[in-house]
DNA sequence: GTCTTAATAT
DNA sequence: AATATTAAGA
C-alpha cells in the first residue's frame, strides 16, 4: 500500500507555516495548574496564506500576550513571580508535536549529516527553551526509527507505531546518503522563530480527550478536536518506497563516523523576522493514570 | 567537552 | 509510552 512520494519536498515546503500564521504569545510559565484552571483561550490564527518564497517580512510580533509577555527571552521561569528559577528547577518534560519534530527534521537535513549533532541541531532549530540533551534525547529514538525503516523493505509497516516519526517525512538523503543534498533541491523557506502557545496546549489536551473517549471540555471547538486528532494519524502517505530496494545502505548518518570538528551554526533560522519568542506552556497529562506529569510544550502553529 | 549508544529511570 | 538521565567508550 506505500505508494512512491518523491515529491515529499514539495509537500515539504507547502507545508511550511508562513510567519503570520505564527503567533508568537509569549508567556511566561505559569503553574500548570493555574494554567489549566483559567484554560485561556487562544486569539485564533489567519487563514493560511500560500507558500511564500523566503523574503517575506512579517510583523507577527505585534500581538503579545497581554498576560505575561516578558519571560519571552530570557531565563525560564517558572512562576510568573520569581524569575530566577532555572537553576535547580526541573524543566517540564518536553513534548515532541509533530510541529516541532518536523523542525528536527528540517534542521538535520539543512545541516547536513556530518553536522547534525544535538548541539547544532539545537542551535539551528533556535527554539528557546530547547536544550541538547532534548534534541539528543530525540535525535537518538529518531536514528533508532530511521535504523528500524531500513529494516523494512516491503510489506510490513507498522502503522500504530511512531506516529511521531511518520508525521514528518524523512528525507531521502537520510537514507541513502549517496546523494548530496547541497547541491540540489530545497532548502526550506526560513525557518521561523517558533513557537509555542496554549493553542498546543489546548491541542495536546484536546487530542488527549479524543484519544481517550473523552468529552472535550465545551470550550473546544469542533475544528479543533478534528485537528488534534487528524495530527498523528497520517499526514505523510507514502513516504519510503523503492528507496531501500537494495537492503542496506550507507548508514553515515546512522552510524556516525569519526567525530568531527563542529564548526560554528549559523543559524538560518529567521534572521530578522522578529527578536526570538521563547515559550512554553506547561500542560500536564490528563486523562491517564499519570498522575499529573508536567510537560514541556512547545508548538508553533496550525496544521492543516 | 561533545557525541553515541545502551540501559535505566520517571 | 514518551522523554529524561546516566554510564561508558570514542
Amino acid at each position: 500500500m506505500r505508494e512512491d512520494d518523491t515529491d515529499w519536498f514539495t509537500r515539504w515546503e507547502e507545508e511550511l507555516p508562513s510567519p503570520e500564521d505564527l503567533i508568537p504569545l509569549s508567556q511566561s510559565l505559569i503553574s500548570p495548574d493555574l494554567a489549566l484552571a483559567f484554560n485561556i483561550h487562544l486569539p485564533n490564527n489567519q487563514p493560511p496564506p500560500p507558500p511564500p518564497p523566503p523574503s517575506s517580512q512579517a510583523n507577527s510580533s505585534a500581538e503579545f500576550a497581554a498576560d505575561s509577555a516578558d519571560l519571552g527571552s530570557g531565563a525560564t521561569t517558572t512562576t510568573g513571580a520569581g524569575d530566577e528559577p532555572a537553576r535547580t528547577l526541573k524543566r517540564p518534560r518536553l513534548v515532541w508535536t509533530p510541529q516541532l519534530h518536523k523542525r528536527f527534521v528540517d534542521a538535520v537535513a539543512h545541516l547536513g549529516i556530518k553536522n547534525a549533532v544535538p548541539k547544532t541541531i539545537m542551535q539551528l532549530m533556535s527554539v528557546d527553551g530547547l536544550t541538547r540533551e532534548n534534541v539528543a534525547s530525540h535525535l537518538q529514538k529518531y536514528r533508532l526509527y530511521l535504523k528500524r525503516m531500513q529494516g523494512l523493505s516491503s510489506g510490513g509497516s507498522d502503522p500504530a507505531a511512531d506516529r511521531l516519526f511518520a508525521s514528518s517525512p524523512v528525507p531521502a538523503h537520510f537514507l541513502h546518503p549517496n546523494r548530496v543534498p547541497s547541491s540540489d533541491h530545497f532548502m526550506p523557506a526560513a525557518f521561523v522563530p517558533v513557537v509555542t502557545l496554549q493553542q498546543q496546549q489546548q491541542m495536546a489536551a484536546v487530542a488527549a480527550a479524543a484519544a481517550a473517549h473523552l468529552q472535550p471540555p465545551p470550550q473546544f471547538h469542533h475544528r479543533q478536536i478534528a485537528a488534534a486528532a487528524h495530527f498523528g494519524s497520517q499526514t505523510t502517505n507514502g513516504q519510503f518506497s523503492s528507496v531501500m530496494a537494495s537492503g542496506k545502505f550507507d548508514q553515515s548518518f546512522l552510524a556516525r563516523q569519526p567525530q568531527l570538528p563542529q564548526q560554528t551554526v549559523q543559524r538560518m533560522a529567521t534572521p530578522l523576522l522578529h527578536s526570538p519568542v521563547g515559550n512554553y506552556v506547561e500542560d500536564l497529562e490528563s486523562a491517564n493514570a499519570n498522575g499529573g506529569r508536567t510537560v514541556l510544550t512547545l508548538f508553533p502553529t496550525r496544521d492543516d
